[in-house]
DNA sequence: CCTCTAGTTTGTATCGTTCCAAAAGAATGA
DNA sequence: TCATTCTTTTGGAACGATACAAACTAGAGG
């Protein structure tokens, strides 16, 4: 152990690196290196008594555990891989806190990666979760992705969910916020103040999410006997700069008998901001609805309509079905949808 | 090699689970384990046809490097502690994203955590990151944090660096905002707005950061030999609830002669809608800044006067300066504050 | 032909846990 | 007292990589 022993620039550098490892532990508490690692494990197996005598010497030793050593042996390392677009995209943000309520109260430890839509990102997030053998994934597919770039993930039978996007031909469970339905409700809103036509703003065109808000609108149209041409999609990204320029573009074409439905609130507050400088008040002029319920939109000017999404809810639930596919091996794929509600406020003209 | 092969259980869950390593990929290269170790760690020693040789077995093999086991022998984990106050806070997103380019670039991993502000989880959390033998930790220290609740990640010697706030007695390197003076910037456009107090609403009583702001505060005023009895702490928290709580209380006392300077945007954004339901109209009845210039601060209504406080940029120097530390042992503890603009728009009563 | 050097490659011990089968103790009943 | 059972504890052999020092190779120079 010499060694060990702070030297010279190990002092000058304020380093005490603790090198107590289990079998110190052991030999103060007087028990076997087994024992010690059971009660680490909080194994029912050992006896109080032996419990508490060896949670002492660990304390007063100053022990640490050694994840990478256990992880080695027992081949479970205890964390879980979050791969997600952005944090910076309050949705997600949300979504973060949900998971990180379900495993921190599991002992998991979240390895969170933004991958920024970009695939090869996506691609080196996925493979270092797999390097540091995360016990479950949570991923929310970047733009584009397909079932080959998910190859390695779906080989090495790592439990895995989506979040909130699929991928077409893989079969991971999916976990989302039914904005099918959501999309529906915004439409008939939109509808119900007099306009015959939707515009949808931004949104990557292909995409399942994009698709799925197609859907819900055609639904609410058919319902009124209105054809799908009376869909105007514009924009191919989500952020806000795609929500200002597909405003304009939108403007060019007219607005007449028009609602606009927002891929998210992000892009319709951009949206906004274009029609506001254009001389165009929404809620009066136009009726306009985002989806996700940010915690900003309430504060825009006008106050954003939007859907309700429950992030939260959404990353309880994708966290604890990550749980119950490690703990029960759990093999049935399932597709979970959180329900979605309209949030009326002032930019759909109701006030 | 036979136990590797799906039996019938193994082929229901869909497990294939990679159990190559890296004698496999030794074996099936001809080379030995030890030139593989090389490869992988892209060592220049390892000659260009063998390392060629070597990653072709592995790719085909379909190896996956495991870094528990590299990190047991090695004594580093390859991966980053970050341990901020809570993700859906769009500044601390932001700066999520430096820090991610740095370290991905770094081929380190992010292990991130939300303490929420509670010193409990982030005690939890900082022993997460220590069990895993984090090669070095980001953190913003929760609110109350005191040298004794540091006690185990001083001891350790972990590579640490304080991220926009600070720990009284802790000489851990600190990167940050230059709050102090995008705090007298604030109060100076305030005060050239006609106004001769200043209400600093929101924010912990005690924290440095809010001494910070007070510190700016008070140096503006005394250049307009004004004295320090001029500022009127409201608010305890940093939140938007907080911020409409600030402002009505504001409002009770007497809103003449006073600039508002909110603690954060989000705080701000509380206020503003505390005052408009008041029918005092913020930038024409009163003048309000605010501090971060989140992605939103532009789309509030009036548009919200602030302080950018460059996020992203404080990601990135944090993450080199704790980078820095970690490969070349840069032990001078250092202060960095990046510097702050004031971005005026209508809040503050310019437009 | 030998020595020297620089460039590559390798064998062995080791990192700190957990698994597993087996041993030891304690308690029970005949 | 001795099986029998249940509870608790334990010693060794892994887990899969890396460090280190030693060994090999090829080419240059004498």
């Amino acid at each position: 152990m010499a060694r060990n022993r702070a030297g010279i620039l190990e002092k000058k550098l304020g380093e005490f690196l603790s090198k107590v490892k289990i079998t110190d532990v052991a030999q103060d508490a007087g028990v076997s290196r087994s024992t010690v690692s059971l009660v680490m494990q909080d194994s029912p197996l050992v006896a109080d008594a032996t419990r508490q005598k060896v949670k002492e010497s660990a304390e007063r030793l100053g022990y640490i555990y050694n994840r990478a050593a256990a992880s080695l042996r027992s081949q479970t390392s205890g964390n879980i891989g979050v791969i997600i677009s952005s944090v910076s995209n309050p949705f997600f943000g949300e979504i973060t806190l949900g998971l990180e309520k379900i495993f921190g109260g599991a002992d998991k430890a979240v390895l969170l990666g933004q991958h920024l839509e970009d695939l090869a990102s996506q691609d080196r997030l996925i493979m270092s979760m797999l390097e540091s053998r995360a016990d479950g994934i949570i991923l929310v597919p970047a733009y584009g992705t397909e079932k080959r770039h998910l190859t390695r993930l779906i080989n090495t039978g790592v439990p895995t969910v989506f979040l909130n996007r699929k991928v077409e031909n893989v079969r991971f469970p999916y976990v989302g916020s039914d904005i099918n339905l959501g999309a529906e409700l915004a439409a008939d809103h939109l509808l119900s103040h007099g306009v015959t036509r939707i515009a949808i703003l931004g949104g990557s065109v292909g995409s399942s999410a994009l698709k799925e808000r197609v859907a819900g609108v055609t639904n609410s149209l058919s319902k009124k006997g209105l054809p799908q041409e009376n869909i105007n999609l514009i924009g191919d990204q989500a952020n806000r700069k795609a929500g200002y320029e597909a405003a304009i573009k939108l403007a060019k074409q007219g607005i007449r008998d028009t609602g606009i439905l927002a891929y998210n609130d992000i892009v319709a507050s951009g949206a906004m901001a274009a029609l506001h400088q254009m001389g165009i008040t929404p809620g009066k002029d136009i009726p306009i609805i985002g989806i996700d319920d940010v915690e900003f939109s309430q504060f825009l000017n006008p106050s954003l309509t939007t859907i309700h999404t429950n992030p939260f809810e959404v990353g309880l639930t994708a966290g604890q079905t990550l749980l119950s596919i490690i703990q029960h091996q759990n093999s049935l794929v399932q597709n979970i949808m959180l329900s979605n509600d309209l949030v009326i406020r002032q930019s759909c003209g109701c006030n």
